[in-house]
DNA sequence: GTGGTCTAGACCACC
DNA sequence: GTGGTCTAGACCACG
């Protein structure tokens, strides 16, 4: 799977490359339980530090999205092992200030829902 | 109104400070047009320094949100001179990632839009 | 003659005032040695304070585009008494800078000077 | 290169900064694609706090001029990346203002596309 | 080592 | 009195 990087973007490159991942995770680019790259050849074929893969995957780990194996390397979870959406506070205040942010632009509730939706199917 | 700020996180104070404005106006707790405290006043209030407040002020500013006058101070901008959510990539990429997590997590298209009229409602 | 003001801008208001002036002499709105508007008047037409006025009033006076007298009140120089241009380096220092940014920004020599004969007609 | 600061101008130093590295740019001075000293070193060389030189830098980058990369730090941009000198409606109005002042100094048409032409070679 | 953030305190331009 | 600017110094996130 291809994965974009922006390298002048204020978000720190091992939280675009965290975003990426759960894409692919997603969007069914990275199939559950597919296993990953090792944290060298990635860093490789991105060209930034093997430091900066290595914090990406342990922040999806921590999270519950990749599961890291001593021996097996590193895998996606199973799909009935992904974590919960609303368990952290963080993503639901985003949510609402994104609505917040609708809201004031002058989008109507079904218009941002209609947003939203677009943004569940999407498979960008 | 009533700003919470969490100096542990690792979001920028400033940044957080203008989720939270943002957050107000939408909510009403901020009106359209309302004047804002001074920069010291409420640098002093929140325990900040002077210039974090201002730093958020000026995002705030260049976004469209609110209006710096030579005159008369700072303040909220007119309901109709709100900047359009969309105009921004950012935005529409966070929805996405937010969807890409719900649908992860097990939830349906109709839960996850249900949690996203929740979120225009503001039920927090 | 209308004067524009933008109080939101980040240049001073008695700055925009002298510009403005000195804009009005140069369309002729504003007759060689015709009477200018007290300080208090033109403050009050305005909605600035009377100080502000008095600021861009001195200003005019020490580069040469206005006089004051005590008895007859202000009034524009005569046409022969304007100042030479040149005289102040800031003046070279802005053109130069703007012909490098316009440089910089894809415009040829030919196409610059098309902007800078455009803006010497220019009776806006 | 030289950078030239007038510590008793009334333009902060953060923009006389932004200014000199555009002319640098401009003059072939600074390469595009060149690498800038980190904010540190230069602060350090020019006398300056930190901060002032990270203003400008902020301020160039938003601009469009200079690029700071997470990896390779800050970086003049490209030739064919340069923002067009036209886009905001600032620039043509102090070129409008520059051409009135020269009028009103005596100086005929010829006479400042002269001016104008010198300024784009840099003659200063 | 790099830039980003924050502080405390000072000065100044502007109104 | 207001915001803008600047300083010196510190800490941290990032790579």
């Amino acid at each position: 799977m291809i994965l974009e990087l922006d390298f002048k973007s204020s978000l720190p490159v091992y939280v675009q490359l965290r975003n990426e991942i759960v894409r692919g995770i997603g969007s069914g680019e990275l199939a559950f339980g597919e296993q990953l790259p090792t944290v060298r050849s990635l860093a490789a074929d991105l060209g930034v530090n093997a430091m900066t893969v290595s914090k990406a995957y342990q922040l999806l780990d921590s999270q519950g999205y990749i599961r890291t194996d001593r021996r097996r390397g590193t895998a996606v979870c199973a799909r009935g092992e992904m974590p919960d959406f609303l368990e952290n506070p963080q993503s639901r205040k985003e949510l609402v200030l994104l609505a917040r942010e609708a809201a004031l632009g002058g989008y109507s509730r079904e218009e941002f829902l209609k947003l939203c939706s677009d943004a569940y199917t999407e498979l960008t």
